[in-house]
DNA sequence: ATAGAAATAGCAATGCATTGCTATAAATTC
DNA sequence: GAATTTATAGCAATGCATTGCTATTTCTAT
């Protein structure tokens, strides 16, 4: 049973070994991410995690109010018991701390201390030098183009959760 | 204090916001496929690094006598400590054994049993249909561009490892 | 006011991934 | 033959990430 036109369609088997090696790739790329990007803030005796968890509550908008644990929850799309070991880490080093929210007293929202933003201005240098060197092998196209990819990638990876409904998107500045 | 050129090239704030999206996307979509993919595996009692484990023992050329850890972790690009206890769970589980290698009295060849092929073969079909949701959205030609983009991606990322000049790249057949 | 939902906190377990250290046995090199 | 290197194993610690469960406080809807 030969394809019917010529041009070589892709096989299942060699759709199967292509997804393979993406996903492969995925997992490779991101152990060396967090190895590499974790020593490149070891000094700042910080971590990739924690340091999306601070970049997360840096942003212009969040900087001043903080943000509550549903929120940062959605917006670094991991579980919420993880969260919680994160955010001690970082409370109990100081970076950052727990206020009660104005509008709904059940919410605590976590916020940058003065300590925590002058640290995160700190790390900037190092994960700006981290970025480069890890892209310099990429155009500016090529990390647009990358990053692209990789949103749809979030999304269709996403879309596979049973009951995860509430995938809303916040904005990222 | 506008850009010179109308094209507006790109600053190095836009570099770096574009690469922290780049990884932040990184981060998302490396969580998410751990959590849906073990899910789509946990049947069969497996997780997504097991399985990682398992596809490298189950390729063709390797099945037969199986990889020594130096091997492994070369192909996988994990740590030993890390590689022993999954391989010291797959092994419980019965579906891989260590053998002597003939060649080398120092090491010990971990292979695939009759069992581990088994649940390896019933596995795929599921890891394939999670595959084909995953990457839903992706048109053959998408898939090939983003492997190869996270390809070099991986090797982007492996250049920073400082002591790691072994950083050999085995085949993948 | 009462019931239900939502936000947080905590306990417990499992698995992944890293680093650092020591020890043993076998191979290689000199 | 002796010294070094290589491959594996084990102990110990830290951090990330998940799931499942319960409890308390507070807000909201009836």
């Amino acid at each position: 049973m030969r394809p019917k036109q010529a041009a070589a369609p892709a096989t299942n088997a060699d759709r199967f070994d292509v997804a393979n090696r993406l996903f492969f790739r995925l997992y490779q790329s991101s152990n060396l991410m967090h190895k590499n990007g974790t020593r490149a803030v070891w000094g700042f005796g910080s971590t990739t995690q924690q340091w999306a968890v601070l970049g997360a509550l840096a942003r212009p908008r969040v900087r001043k109010d903080g943000m509550n644990v549903k929120e940062l929850i959605a917006f670094l799309m991991v579980s919420r018991q993880n969260l919680a070991a994160v955010l001690d880490r970082l409370e109990a080093r100081g970076w950052i701390e727990k206020i009660k929210d104005a509008a709904d007293g059940r919410a605590r929202r976590s916020r940058l201390t003065v300590k925590g933003i002058a640290i995160w201005d700190d790390m900037l240098v190092a994960i700006g030098d981290f970025y480069e060197a890890a892209l310099a092998d990429f155009s500016n196209e090529e990390q647009l183009l990358l990053y692209r990819m990789l949103d749809r990638l979030k999304d269709g990876l996403g879309a596979l959760n049973p009951g995860d409904d509430d995938a809303a998107q916040p904005d990222e500045g």
